[in-house]
Formats: structure tokens, sequence, C-alpha cells
DNA sequence: GGGCGCAGTTGAAATGTTTCATTAACGTAG
DNA sequence: CTACGTTAATGAAACATTTCAACTGCGCCC
């Protein structure tokens, strides 16, 4: 069957008796060749186990059949769903996914990016650390099909593929209004991060429009997005003087929310009549935690597939112009913020 | 800067005036050529904005530099964290790593490891739907290394890397028993997977030993190992008679659990009074669930490196022999399973 | 001053595909 | 019988790299 290497197009050619163009004409255009000749192809391949050299094919083919996303995050599943809906376009266009994972670090990142410009990928999806990093700029000047998901850029140097933030905090905040809430926090952070701050200003814009006074609408900056941080603005949160403790949380994503929640109950508070609580993204869990958290629901594989099709316009359409394609966001009321009917009485 | 196509070797050869065989050896035996040359050259690929194409270098080399794992089920952050543990071994071995998610569905897993052999990919990292399919032994055949991860294969057609999932389900219901439980259900499924038998039979040999009866270890089958099933799971549990009702739950995985968890809570029952909960895997998420659920803990990440350094080992060392591995998993007891010292009283 | 060793550089071969111009075979129309 | 068209198969070139044997100076020793 097999005597060391694996066998090559010079081999099946060998075996089939027929030239080696003749065994790549099998494989891309089968209707070329003659049913009697192909069927003897196909045979000698099945017999010697013949499996196409991916690099030589892409070598001497030019193009890649590929598709790379550059994740932020591994540990927060939204990122995950995007990757889930990147893999369906690329699934449909017959391409593979390479997912990276930068783990939030700059120098990660760009040593990914390195590799797959090496590996000469079709095109790059990317949230990045820093949207307005110089080598993203590079990327986009060497031609290589980029687009950025989840964040934004503002020139035109690239597509990107995002959400409405400041819609999404304004439907946060008034949902909390609606429920009556006077006093609410903002749990975000760092402000570095564009969405935090986008979220944050929509939050103050009808916070302001409702005419409620500024200084209600605390904010307690954390240092990551993670359930950890959340627990810890709890804490924060609880050691508040009464006259300015909330009685309502807008957290900027939910893993920050989850861990408040988990927080808080553990501290014995109710959720949501001593503290109601809305998070960002709708992630899986969010429905699934005890209390199943309000959230600002962003269409997750959608956003992934979306920007897929962008990247792929970008790498196969010469007329392509790069666009920002925005999402909006909606809210998703659950138990969190909306207490149950009350079981009896 | 650039005119067109990207630049090659030669391109860069031309502009340092040097022969193209020089431009390689700076690359790749830098120590071969004069500083005074090394320098030229370096910059002439500076200007030029050169990248090594990944697919010639693969092909003359004849290896390439990526590892690939294939997961089981990207919605379960289990495989996330494994991934994370695989992902550090290759940074440190210098290789990229190719995530893939079969999405627990068969011909999703083939076609992915088809894509991976025509890349060459320097060995095969897998938690597959079926340890047992054939594909697995062609690729173990055609001597692809390839190491099966949280998932065994008894015949050593290959490596593998897993947890005793018997042992498991012993220190899950051994915990149990010691809280006072008699009367336990065990939750999970579909029986094919045979990490759901080990830990079911963990579980019942400990009950047996410990001399209860075993009909007081109930089995309720669940189609999957979702939230979604595990959320459906507490309510047959709550539709049980009252005496055959358990007042403890095993669940085969954490999201189960933590789909019970919500389930039975929404349902106006107390964690741990009214029912304890202990899941498997003691993902992120179960610590920070409402109720600190009680779990099997698997070393996730370790499980990634470990089975990453088998590859690495197969792929390289002429006189490797496969290694099914071992770790063992510890109980870690949270609120889930242990009631609170009373607030006050 | 001829031979030798050494450091540095070169040029060609090789890797496994795809593509495309060319050839071969075989009818069929004139 | 020739010329032509059609269909099928061929062979060589090209892709970007790496490797390695061969070459070139050059200083040194006898």
């Amino acid at each position: 069957m097999l005597n060391g290497r694996t066998p090559s197009v010079k081999d099946v050619a060998a075996a089939a008796g027929v030239s080696l163009g003749t065994v790549s004409n099998v494989m891309n255009r089968p209707e070329v060749v003659s049913a009697r000749t192909r069927e003897r192809v196909e045979r000698a391949m099945a017999e010697l186990g013949f499996v196409r050299n991916e690099s030589a094919r892409q070598l001497r083919a030019g193009t890649s059949r590929t598709l790379a996303y550059v994740m932020l995050d591994g540990t927060n599943p939204f990122f995950h769903d995007v990757a889930q809906g990147i893999e369906f376009a690329a699934e449909d266009a017959d391409l593979s996914l390479f997912i990276c994972n930068s783990n939030s670090r700059a120098e990660r990142e760009e040593a990914h990016l390195d590799r797959l410009l090496q590996q000469r990928v079709q095109g790059i999806l990317i949230t990045p650390v820093n949207p307005e990093a110089p080598y993203l700029d590079d990327l986009a000047r060497r031609g290589v099909p980029l687009v950025i998901v989840d964040r934004r850029r503002d020139d035109g140097a690239c597509c990107s593929v995002a959400v409405d933030d400041v819609h999404g905090g304004r439907v946060a905040i008034e949902h909390l209004v609606e429920q009556g809430h006077r006093r609410v926090g903002f749990i975000g952070g760092p402000e570095s991060i564009g969405q935090v701050r986008e979220r944050l200003q929509g939050a103050r814009e009808v916070w302001e429009e409702l005419g409620l006074p500024a200084d209600d609408l605390v904010y307690l900056p954390t240092e990551a997005m993670t359930v950890a941080e959340g627990r810890s603005a709890g804490e924060r949160l609880a050691g508040l003087p009464a006259r300015r403790r909330p009685t309502a949380a807008f957290c900027a994503n939910d893993l920050l929310a989850l861990g408040l929640l988990q927080q808080v109950i553990g501290a014995g508070l109710r959720v949501p009549d001593d503290l109601a609580i809305v998070g960002f993204d709708d992630i899986e869990f969010a429905a699934a935690a005890a209390v199943p958290l309000t959230s600002v629901r962003q269409p997750r594989q959608e956003l992934g597939r979306a920007a897929a099709q962008l990247v792929l316009d970008e790498a196969t359409n010469p007329h392509h112009e790069h666009q920002q394609l925005f999402f909006t966001p909606e809210l998703v009321a659950r138990a969190s913020t909306i207490a149950p009917r009350p079981r009896s009485r």
C-alpha cells in the first residue's frame, strides 16, 4: 500500500498509467477527462492512499484555502460564538478557518498575524487589542483582506463589523429607568476599550435626556471584563454609602454581570429586588444563570458571518469597497431586572 | 516599496546584490554569513517588506510548523481550556495551533481531518465523536502523529490523554454520601459516550461498596451534555414520585449541572438544602454560578499540555512509543453541596 | 611560489502541484 | 483521400523556497 513517504501525483500517474497532468485534471476538471481514465486514476488514488499536498497546490495556484480569525479572549464565550458564525460562512465557501487567540496581549496578536501572513491566508478577521495598532495598517496596505470584528475603525482603512454600542447603552438604561430605578451603577473598564466608552456614553446620553441628575449614574471602573472583576465590583458596590448605592447595575459585558450577580447573591442581596442587573452580549450562560440575566443581545453569530462575507468580498471582488457594518443590539429582559409575579397572594 | 505582487527571495537577493542562496542562509543559518552581507540582506528585506512564503518553505523542507486540535463541542468552555493548554505547549515549541470544531458531528470531524492531512500538519490532537472511528486508525496507520484527548483507546493504536472517570464518579458519590445523602440521581447521556458510562460505573461501584440499595441511585438519562438538557432533567426530577426523588444529583458535566441548578432554583427549591448538586469538569462558570457548584475537577490545561507533548514526541522522536496518560480528577467542594454555616443563631 | 585549508558565497537541483500550449487519435464532411 | 474539428491526453514550465556540492579568494606554511 504505502512504502515509506506519502505518494505524490507522480506515483498515482505511474500506477494508473497516465501522465501526471491527467491526474491533476481528474482532481480539478474532472469533466475534461474520459470516464474510463478518470475511473482508473481514482482507483489508483484510493489504492495508494493519495492525499493532495496543500502546500504545493497553494504554491503553484498562488491562492490559499483558509481564513483566519484572531480572537481577543478565549475565556469569553462571546468570541466563540462569533467564531462559530465565521466558521459557518467559511464552510459554505469551502474554506478552512484558522482560529488564533491573542489573550488580549498585543505581542501575541502580532506574532499570530506574522504567522498568518507567512501562510498567505486568504483573509484575516480580527478582534484586535487595539484597533488603531500600526501593524493593522501595514496589513491593509499590503493588500491582505482584513476585517475588524466587534470593534471599529473610523477612517476607512479596512472593513469592520460591529454593534452600535451607544444604542446598546441607551436601551439598557431606558429599561432600568422604566423599571423605576433612579440610581444606577455602570460597571466596566478599562476605559481604553472603545466599547466601554461608548456603552457608557449611550447610558449617559439617555440619562441626561430623561432629566436625571448626572451624579446618580455612578461609574465603577474595572481593570478587565472578567467574572473575577465582576465579583470585585460587587464588593465595592456593597461598600458604597447607602445614599450613593445604586438599585441597579449595568455591566459592560455578561462576564462582569455574572461575577457581580454571584457576589451580591452570596452577600445575601436579592436580585432584582435589592439590585437589578443588566449585562451585555447575551452569551448563553446569561440565560442559564440562576437568576437569568437581562442582557443587551449582540447578534453574535451574525457578526461573524457578516465579517466573513466582507473578507471574502475583499478577497475576490476587484471592485470591493471597505464598509463599516453596524448591527443594532436589542435588550432581552429576564428575571435579573424584572421581579417575577409573586408566587401566591 | 512594493509594486504589485509580494516580493520573493529572488527580489531580496537582487536588491541586496547577493545570490538567493545567501538570502536563505540569512534566514536559516545566520551564523554562516558574514555580518556585513547579513546586514545588507536584512535591510533589503525590511525595505521590500519581504515575508517568507510558508507553503514554499514547507514544500521544500517537507515539514510543517503547525499542530491541530479538533475539538468536540465549541459551546463547552472545557474544551477551550484544553485548547489553551495545547496552545501554550505549541507556543513553547514555536508552532502554530490550528483549532477546528466538529460540533459533535462525525462528518464535520472527518472533513476537518481530511483538510489537516492535506496541510500535512505535524500532528493532530482530537477529542473525537467516537474514539473507535475507523478513520482515526487510518490516520495512525498513515503515520500522522495523533493523540486522543479526554477520551480513551484501549488498544494501543495511538496515544491518549484522559482522566480517570471511574475514580471521578467515585469521589463524587463518596462526597454526597458523606454529606448524608442516601438517594442520589445520576444525570448524563447518551450512554454511547464512554465517559458517561465510566462516571456512572464509578458511582455505582462505590454505592454498592457502601452497602446502599441499588435502587436508590437513580439514573436519569439525557440526550446530550448541554445546559438545555440539564434544565429538562430538572423538570423530570421534579416530576418523580416523592419516595424516589433524590436529595442530590451528580451530573456528568458542568453544563448539565448548571442547567439543572437554574431549573430547580427557578422551581423554588433551595440548593443544597432541597437538592445538592455535583458537576464534572470544574469549568470556570461552575465557581461563578449563583450557587457555586461543587464539581469534579479535571486538570483542563494540563490535559492539553500533556497531549501536545505526546504529539511532539511522536513527531520528533524515532523511538516514540504510544502511551495512555491518566490524570486523577479531584473533587472541589462548594456551596451546591455544603450548606453554609447558618448566618445567625 | 605551490599547495592547503578556511570562510564566505554561489548556482543548480529538488520539492508536488497546476496550467497551458502541443500533440495524438479519430471521425466526418467535401 | 484529404482537410478539418473535436476530444483526450501529454510534457514542460512555473511557483518560492531549501540544501548542498562546488567555487572563489585569501592568508599561511613549508
